[in-house]
DNA sequence: ATTACATCATAACAGTTGTTATGCTTCTAA
DNA sequence: TTAGAAGCATAACAACTGTTATGATGTAAT
């Protein structure tokens, strides 16, 4: 097993004690414990606990776009775009840990300027995919084309962390049919006439 | 000055460092510093942490809540549900710092399961409220008669949060009339014909 | 065989945390 | 006037924090 399998298993370790006990109980001891080693593995596989914790945020934020990227690869139109988001989604119950996670740190980010800056940049690329995506659909005239493409990818963004937040807190409100409805609804809204 | 008066702004205290420092960050040191005082007043008005934390948080939802409902009071239709939705969204620089407290408390419930189902109580509670509302339209025939009045007041507070989530972030993605574009693309939809 | 390095355990460090106890005022009611 | 409570300050407590240093392994290259 090589040094980034390794780093991989103790970024997993975190993640496993960010969703079970919070983020600020998630410390170098307990992330070591939850490894079943101590926290010299911890603190030689990383400079220090930001670096850590953001790397496990990575790798959430980098399966979530794969898996969306996957999504694209087989559809065209808005099939396509609503098979995206459907990808960003927590449809299924595994789906929840990483959106816990992601929540943890937004909350975490909350009077830290250098995290918000952070998160700002995923919001700007996954805004721009969002924007490639809808700048595509209104060339193939399958959109309307009056409409401001930043703000509609915003609204996307906004609509995936709305009904995600809503899944982790109140679950039994939100089925997958459910989810998929309300993103069904908001996208084929873009396609009728003004 | 009377008692509750003076717990109040303890609570305020603790409001400020929150959005200034982050949740973790809020000590008893900090409030009591940031109150101009020492650590006694803190414990003398909250028995412990947690007490202070949710009352403070209490105060957040309660002045929204009451915002929405005077919002709500001189108006009629739809007109009223697109107002109370308004009265939640962070339209002003200024009712950003409630939402970074609501969200900080968010993240902060990660991984623990009492807060969870503290919130889930609040949702529950502004679900009912929208439905209401949303009762109260469809009898009157203002929208559609074929919606899940669940759903679509579970999709309402999805809309808000969404749109919270980003202007906590990018302020900059979110001007108070995209905000309110945004609601009434949403409101506007339901009283249309499928 | 010896050197060097990767991997990990252990322990100690100084700082911060929530909580509790104690005591000092100030005010109020008997 | 006096007993007592309210309001608040101070200090101490043990527990926990991230970080760092040190040393013990094993492994691979010279």
């Amino acid at each position: 097993m090589g040094y980034d399998d390794r780093r991989l298993e103790v970024a997993q370790a975190a993640w496993r004690v960010i969703i079970r006990e919070g983020l600020d109980r998630t410390s170098m001891r307990a992330i070591a414990q939850e490894l079943g080693s101590s926290t010299g593995v911890v603190t030689h596989y990383f400079r220090d606990k930001e670096e850590l914790i953001l790397f496990a945020l990575e790798q959430v934020v980098e399966t979530t776009l794969k898996s969306m990227r996957f999504c694209a690869e087989t559809r065209q139109g808005i099939d396509r775009l609503e098979h995206m988001i459907f990808a960003a989604l927590p449809l299924q119950e595994s789906d929840r840990a990483d959106w816990k996670v992601w929540m943890a740190f937004l909350g975490y980010s909350i009077g830290r300027e250098h995290l918000i800056q952070q998160h700002q940049k995923r919001y700007t690329h996954i805004r721009q995919i969002l924007y490639q995506e809808l700048a595509d659909l209104q060339a193939a005239k399958l959109i309307r084309a009056d409409l401001d493409l930043t703000l509609e990818a915003n609204s996307l963004i906004a609509l995936v962390d709305g009904i995600a937040t809503g899944v982790v807190i109140c679950p039994e409100q939100f089925s997958a049919e459910q989810q998929q409805y309300l993103v069904h609804q908001h996208i084929h809204a873009l396609q009728t006439l003004p």
